[in-house]
DNA sequence: CATGAATGAGTATTCATTCAT
DNA sequence: GATGAATGAATACTCATTCAT
């Protein structure tokens, strides 16, 4: 729950040879620059600047500016898909699975607040970004959910007729706007928040039971 | 369900005096532009040639590209929630109540489509503009709708125990992510998005019911 | 003879409206600035500091470093084809034709030997400017020695059955050669230059009598 | 009449240690990049990428860009007059010699036409380079041609009279004018600039006989 | 010796803002 | 009051050169 990307390593010493060491400063740092200033605001020298090294190695590396943001977006949801599917095992009820989901949405989401308000900042305008997070936000995380209420479907805890795709996405519709813009943009304390998100948990539960 | 923001009147005519008619039009193609752009990239020039008058004008009445964005996102508060207490007559099933409270949302939100990509951009990022935003998005409509499912608990039609205030925010959240993030941002069509709320509202209505 | 090009007037008072003082005194810098450091080496920056005007002007007037090059070979050219053909009586003879034509363009191309040393340097590596350069030297030139040689002809004093189209490429390249690399590029001294063109004109008259 | 220098040998096997096979790789490779972007748009990244080695190796073998370019500029002095004077036989008339003359400028010229866009380009603008560029275009050319047209005047088929000196230049002249702009910078067809070539060599012959 | 990672000075271009007309 | 000409500060990006490996 804490934010990580506040305070990123210091990147390797000047000079010294240090592609992968570089490379990673230089996206940490992004991360932290976009965030204070927004992404048309920051400026490749200052992210250069505070990853020590020197500006032409984000062109060089990143292919520039909007390069970098990709980057550091790909970065971030690779991890967090894994996250996902590798440490979230499978509950007893669907009120349970419910919950879970909802509360890592909302945990994950605070932990990296600063790139998520850049990159919704510029996915409502840029259609690129904005197709690429559709994708990472979206696309991954209702194909995880869909699968678990049709296991739950199918072990007759969810009644039959009901399109698991659309009630899926639905409710990760439901888990990012928490997560995101109730929490992080709209500031209201994370506690709050999963309290609401218990709440509507249950009712969903009970409104999906057979 | 037209988008009135696209094609905003024609200024007045080049070099008359007209004030008001001017500063009109610069708010509104600025919305616009605004909106297609981004408020960075976005230019004075641009927004001024649209508008049909000169640049210098955004600097005189409104004292700069900041000050016009303030003018905008300020000139909308007014306007909304009028309609939204007055034009919703109270439904006969929960279900129903939810299915016209989201509905009205998505289509508020397709026809203010510019303005709210403006806000949402900048909410997102300055916490200033995050808290008027919330306070405009969800504040208003969270008691809207918490009174009317209130209605309904006292009805019997929702089951007692439950805070109205808590399904009320959650559900309105929902709503809002929706209209304005898979439909606006997220592209998706506005029939997908609304068969998706229909489903969704029947699940909670079921859910909610005693 | 005198180089003009060297001491340009000096730009408009700063700050004064003056678009087209401007943009006069911004082509005559460049044409200066270009030929002293080279197309590539020479920097929008100084161009705008000597002409007494910012930067930005040049691509707000030209489109930038291209276009200001562009504009200054094509006012260049505008004006000397107009010189040629209105400041050039028939001659009585091919000999006397030849050598106006020859010591015309010896004159011509020393005048604005700065311009022209960019504009070369350039046409031979960058096409598009080759293109225009040609055109400019070889097309208005050729045309008009072309009919005063077919009229030298018609007076039976250059034989039947040579083309003059052929010829007067060839002797417009000759007297391009004399004007331009010779006199300008190898520093010969003018009058060897016009010493030599004098022989040769007498030669091809002679070649060419019936 | 093929171009030599378009695809130069493919440098050493990378990492291998063989210094002469690198130098000569540079300097072949620069050459087509010089003439394909001009000097100063040539960038040695890709000169070093298409000679196969690294970019530090054009600072320690050539002191730079600049001094990679003098090398090009240098080596090329070498080798051609010899050539000339050895591959040509006299000819039996004045014409034909004029002939011969032009036509193997013209395929020269050709052939080296990737060295001679970097010379030249840069002689029109650098004094110094362009002094060498005489002496080298000029001086051997015209040495070797009037050394022919003196011996064909001291056969009786030139007119008495003529500065032989003289002539040769301008006809030196014509010929590099063909060559090189006609051809390489303006890009006429080959056979087309030959033609024309061969008729101004008739007249000129006509105007040289007694 | 050869490599390529790293540097930093330098450039064209953009744009909000000012101000003469 | 309205215009648009002029400004200059700021920015992404390039590239010859250096130097650690």
């Amino acid at each position: 729950m804490t934010e990580n990307a506040e305070t990123p390593q210091a990147g390797p010493e000047r000079g010294r040879h240090d592609k992968l060491g570089r490379q990673r400063a230089l996206m940490d740092w992004a991360k932290v620059v976009f965030s204070e200033r927004g992404y048309d605001t920051a400026t490749t020298r200052e992210i250069a600047q505070r990853a020590g090294c020197s500006e032409g190695l984000i062109h060089r590396y990143f292919g520039g500016k909007p390069g970098l943001l990709a980057a550091v977006l790909q970065q971030r949801e690779l991890s967090r898909t894994v996250d996902l599917t590798a440490g979230m095992p499978r509950q007893a009820t669907v009120e349970e699975e419910l919950v879970r989901f909802m509360e890592w949405e909302i945990e994950k989401s605070w932990d990296d607040r600063a790139t998520m308000r850049v990159t919704v900042s510029r996915a409502v305008i840029d259609p690129i970004i904005g197709d690429r997070a559709r994708e990472f936000f979206q696309a991954t995380r209702v194909d995880f959910l869909r699968e678990r209420l049709a296991w739950h479907q199918g072990e007759g805890r969810i009644r039959k007729g009901l399109d698991m795709g659309v009630v899926a996405a639905a409710i990760s519709g439901f888990a990012f706007n928490s997560g995101f813009f109730a929490q992080v943009a709209f500031q209201e304390p994370q506690e709050l928040v999963k309290s609401e998100a218990r709440t509507i948990a249950a009712v969903l539960a009970r409104g999906l039971a057979p």
